[in-house]
DNA sequence: AACCCGACTGAGTGCTCAGTCGGTTTTTAT
DNA sequence: ATAAAAACCGACTGAGCACTCAGTCGGGTT
């Protein structure tokens, strides 16, 4: 992260916390200026409109992921493959708790609405999934060498598996049930899923 | 359904469609007018304001799924609990088919925040999922008592099959993969979870 | 001292929006 | 046939919105 100004950083963190809590449309630039201390006009000084300012919270968020896994993955060696599959899960939980914000800005439907007409938002958002849909395949693949997977389709499964864990981060953000108490089922479940025989 | 004047329903309908597809506040009055044919004053009319109306939606979404899955389990005899897990699963996806704007609705934030603060609809919201979850639910028990599922936690588990299946309907909504390919492999993912020993 | 420049300001602008209202047409009941 | 009720209309309003712009300010550089 280069150098930045404190009130255009001020301005995406509190950014971050209001798209995500609230939505885009329903952030206003007075609100972002007056949670900031920063004047509307400043807004508009380091970001050239409020669909931008989306756009470089995103791309922060891409960049933050994609380095926090490559970061944790770097020089591990993993036992076998269903090591590094649940490794990777509980990794995808933690920073799901630790990057709060963003990742309820992830599960908010205007985003893949903007990725629709806009490629910069799709190329980010392809970027951040692929990434974790990877490295579930990853997993899956050096299972299945080793044995300690059986027999299913790589590519499938880690994508059903993202939807899980995915799908069970969004529930707990939702606030219907107590979804956090399922992160030890759900583990449990994926090894079962998984097991060879 | 009671009857209701052709423009009330006209309404109701481009409405579901256009809150599914562009969100609570980027749907605008004057839109919905020209789309239905209905002068604003007249939607005014029938729902006394955008909130209410967004309401009425979310009530006649679980009335119908409620109903759908009631008629669908009446007078059914399921062999095996995994069976009844298996037809249910299937159902679901049916109607996230059928329904595909009603599922859309159900997957935007925006239901979410009013739910936060209003119950009427935290009610409705948690009566669809109550409905789904305790027919999950339900299977397992059944799969526990004749052996054809082994050793979970009924509701844990419920809960964690919910949220893939949810989950990947949400995923077919945002269109980043082909997330329809993967309906058969989530119920052979489900069978291998489920599997006694 | 003169200058320059990036950061910042906040009143102003034009526009869109949810919701209103006075009136007209259509349906229903008698 | 008639009156009452229900459905419908669309111009209007005021609030809130994203965004603009002319100008201030402080810290380098020459």
């Amino acid at each position: 992260m280069t150098k930045m100004s404190k009130k255009k950083a001020a301005i995406l963190e509190a950014a971050t916390i209001l798209f995500a809590n609230k939505g885009f449309a329903d952030t206003s630039m007075q609100e972002l200026s007056s949670m900031t201390g920063a004047a509307e006009g400043t807004i508009f000084y380091h970001f050239k409109n409020k669909e931008h300012l989306l756009l470089t919270i995103l791309e922060a968020t891409k960049v933050r992921i994609l380095e926090e896994f490559e970061a944790h993955m770097e020089d591990r060696k993993f036992g076998t493959g269903i090591e590094m599959m649940e490794e990777v899960v509980a990794f995808y939980l933690l920073l799901a708790g630790r990057m709060e914000y963003q990742f309820l800005l992830l599960h908010r439907h205007f985003l893949y609405q903007f990725a629709e007409s806009r490629p910069e938002f799709r190329e980010n958002l392809e970027a951040i999934y692929n990434c974790l849909v990877i490295l579930f395949e990853q997993a899956i693949h050096k299972g299945l060498e080793d044995g300690s997977i059986g027999d299913v389709s790589p590519r499938k499964s880690a994508l059903i598996i993202f939807t899980m864990v995915d799908g069970l981060v969004r529930f707990k953000n939702f606030n219907l049930y107590d979804a956090g108490a399922l992160f030890n089922e759900l583990t449990e479940s994926i090894r079962r899923m998984l097991k060879p025989n």
